[in-house]
DNA sequence: AATGAATGAGGATTCATTCAT
DNA sequence: GATGAATGAATCCTCATTCAT
């Protein structure tokens, strides 16, 4: 177990420190993609080759499956409450953006939908506190007179999320915009939010 | 070492057909429960051990993970074209009874939402046709001034039943009445078909 | 992770069910000749392969590497134990058998010396049992009058099998006697117990 | 952006040779430690974490895992050899000196017990050398008259270090002492050579 | 001279699937 | 028809070793 058999053959190229968080975003990307094809039980190895790193690396950076299917999330996550801090913000514009991040990511719609690989993995916990933080950032901008409470919003999401299923980012739009006119709400221009 | 006739068996004889239907019940039982509990990814084995039968005879019944989830949502499909073929059907009655199987089984859940698995087995052909089946039963029974046509009913269907997440029927039930109160559709009394 | 791609190939035969007490021993005798050579960390799948089955039988007898170390020893364990239920036994005798399934089984020697697998993997309480029913057999021979008291008994027997080293089982035996005279205890022959 | 210059360093700089030094020192005491609480098996990186240095710096001054182990053993071997050297020199005071590193160095019990690695790593060879060494230098202390002779000594070394295990110093020291007792051998106050 | 990120082979472990009994 | 052991590919994960900075 102490000297790896075959490991004085060949060694290639370390591109330095540089890199790292180029490889950070590479994986996140990767797995972006893959997540959205395969599911978020796909090999993190297909994950680590679609970046083009050793494995080694996405261990690195994300000691389990969970915490990069938390970075993932992360970023659309960020983007709302960005989006939700922005001053002209107002409620069905933040639908938009929130809605162009389902239709987006694939893996977001995992965000209240990840009960495939919570029950094995824990991720749970955290998808709970990313889910929040989306909840919070609509809340804060809910017209008190508007046609959903605070209660119905967090379950008029999951559904729009859970909705958005589909091949290509259009048809998940289209599906995500016909779950919003059901329920009978408003949803601003869909799109990313941009500071 | 000679056998005394009628000693008690080594091991469970062949009971012959009768004990192949209890099986393959058996099976599809305990698929259901595991199912709901760790996902339709859980291992065969573990389903296997659950129904007290070999993995032979998983294997004999459903030649792979797709039958076993098929013949799973076979069931719920059939009562609700069952509840949608009696006489006194009302649209408002079927959804109750669709309601139910929805609360009920949680792998019924997966019906419109097998993508997790369905990109890496195959199964969404299945799944559709029998979603179809659900679909073809609810539309037989729509009112024509329903406030949803045959397209957003199907939409809507998917809309609950992704929302139909918890770890208790009771659970699982309340957040299914909410999804339609949501959607303002009515849902008659949710409870099983019977005869 | 449903459909292992590739596995509609090939597929080997299958013994039944008959092999399974046989592979079981090959895999314990495959034990014990690769713990001697490699030491207790060698990889399982050497040791499967020596013992010509797949890996997954030797996860199915043996759940982790700790409990088949155990069943290395506990076959050495055993001997001993049925040398001291035996009519004629006597002390030297069974430092004699002792003695010869120290030279005999290099993982033996672990028996007291499983440190550096035991500070991984936690084999050190089972070890410690298995010890400890060596050191009974022993004691409820030992003379009252004899040179060394319960409390030595122990520690010799740890400084006798620390001994036992050496490519060969002769030079094994060799180190053993040296040791044991030593410490001036008197030994039996050194050969297996036969009932 | 300008660089204030005394502004504190970014990185550690580079102190050259004196830091060198030190880092060897620091991670021979990193080993030291690791390799008694996990083993000589431990990751390297532990070693290099524990010593506060990059991985590199640990490769730098040993190529090898062997090196490393033999360089925590060379600080024991030394002392036994420079108490050997001292004029007061006694048998019995050099087998304190030897006990007092047995007890204190976890990794110096190896010594004559690396078989666990050396099957793999092709420690063996330096081992033997270093354990030669402390032969040496106890073989010229040792009285002809004495209850050992040369070949004896050697086996009697074995026997003792092998049993000094135990998770404390203390506990340690007693065991190394029972059994030098036990081989009905001398041995003088056992504590490190100070010259 | 030091740092620590990257590589990737190797070993552990799981599980779908087959098949002798 | 049933049982459950065996197979082995696939995946997870670790860590020795290199090397850009």
């Amino acid at each position: 177990m102490t000297e790896q058999p075959g490991a004085e053959v060949r060694r290639p190229a370390n591109q330095g420190r540089k890199v790292a968080a180029r490889n950070r975003a590479a994986v996140i990307a990767a797995a972006r993609e893959v997540f959205a094809e395969q599911g978020l039980t796909a090999p993190l190895s297909v994950i680590a080759r679609r970046a083009r790193v050793g494995q080694g690396v996405l261990y690195r950076h994300f000691p389990d499956r969970t915490a990069l299917v938390e970075a993932v999330l992360e970023e659309n996550v960020r983007q709302v409450e960005q989006a939700a801090a922005a001053e002209s913000a107002t409620f069905a514009g933040l639908l938009g953006v929130l809605t162009w991040h389902l239709a987006e990511s694939a893996a977001f719609i995992g965000l209240l939908h990840v009960d495939q690989v919570a029950g094995r993995s824990g991720l749970g916990a955290h998808a709970s506190a990313l889910s929040e933080r989306v909840q919070h950032s609509l809340r804060a901008h809910l017209p008190a007179d508007h046609r959903l409470n605070a209660k119905d919003l967090e379950l008029a999401v999951a559904m729009v999320s859970a909705t958005v299923t589909g091949p290509t980012r259009e048809e998940r739009e289209r599906r995500a915009r016909d779950a919003w006119r059901l329920l009978g709400v408003e949803v601003g221009p869909v799109r990313p939010f941009e500071g």
